[in-house]
DNA sequence: GCGACAG
DNA sequence: ATCTTGTCGC
């Protein structure tokens, strides 16, 4: 799978200037709205639930990848894994040379690249892609999400274990599991009307009692709505805190780090 | 100037 | 993100 806006690509040795030029532009061809072909309805970690009453399918799962990193000092460790329900279909991991150091709000300069060439080994065509990083919970609405999804023509969202800038509506603190409260855009973000919607926090995991557990942060990538995005990594959440996509990339992303590790520089034997 | 700040 | 043993609980 490769870019279809190569414009969008981001590079790494770029001036903060013109990564956050190149920022605006993609949160200005981002889609926001529900603009995809499968059915959200169907979008399941389980294949059960695409089952009817009689048993039989009754439409094919969309096919959802997730995509995480591992880091190797100055290397990248990107994987993405693709299923379909339940099933793995395909996985795909590359590892490249860091170029730059985390930054908050340039996060798609240091993995984006990385990201994009594991996806580049990819076969098949995802429906949706899961993103570890936020979407348009942004400065510049164009988080990791948006910029990969935007960059790559594909439906996707922006999952984050902590929020990046915006206010919550509500008080986050100690809610129950299937809770969620929406992400305004305050005076911190460029381009958007204070007190539009760019996300959710969403409690997608609590115990009874401690230890408590803190909301994820979902925000749209591109070609999904803010509730759209919300329901779907609801959907995809499997009795843990964070979607399953996401889970199985992380563990996909230790096991080539493991592999990598040992080899000095890129002695890929699997041929990623 | 000070604090905040995805991974 | 990464560095890390044991430990409490279902």
């Amino acid at each position: 799978m490769d870019p279809a806006r190569p414009e969008f690509v981001p590079d790494a040795s770029a001036t903060r200037e013109e990564m956050e030029s190149l920022q605006h532009e993609v949160a200005a061809a981002a889609i926001w709205d529900d603009a995809f072909a499968f059915d959200p309805e169907a979008v399941s970690t389980r294949s059960e639930r695409t089952l009817d009453d009689t048993g039989r399918r009754t439409r094919e799962p969309p096919l959802v990848a997730g995509v995480d990193q591992a880091f190797l000092d100055d290397r990248a460790v990107s994987v993405v894994v693709v299923r379909r329900g339940d099933a793995v279909v395909e996985r795909a991991h590359a590892v490249t040379a860091l170029e730059i150091p985390y930054i908050p709000g340039l996060l798609a300069f240091r993995e984006g690249g990385p990201i994009l060439a594991a996806v580049a080994d990819l076969s098949c065509e995802p429906d949706l892609v899961v993103f570890d990083g936020s979407g348009r919970i942004h400065y510049r609405q164009a988080g990791l999400a948006t910029h990969i999804g935007a960059t790559l023509d594909v439906p996707s969202v922006g999952v984050a274990k902590g929020l990046l800038c915006g206010t919550p509506e509500d008080d986050l603190a100690e809610r129950p599991a299937g809770w969620r409260t929406p992400i305004r855009a305050d005076s911190e973000v460029e381009n958007a009307d204070p007190g539009t919607v760019l996300g959710h926090a969403l409690q997608s995991r609590q115990y009874d009692s401690r230890p408590i557990i803190n909301p994820v942060f979902v925000s749209p990538g591109h070609r999904v709505g803010v509730g759209t995005a919300t329901d779907l990594v609801e959907r995809l959440c499997d009795g843990y805190k964070l979607p399953e996509p996401t889970r199985l990339a992380d563990a996909y992303a230790d096991e080539v780090k493991a592999e990598s590790a040992a080899a000095p520089e890129g002695t890929d034997e699997s041929g990623s």
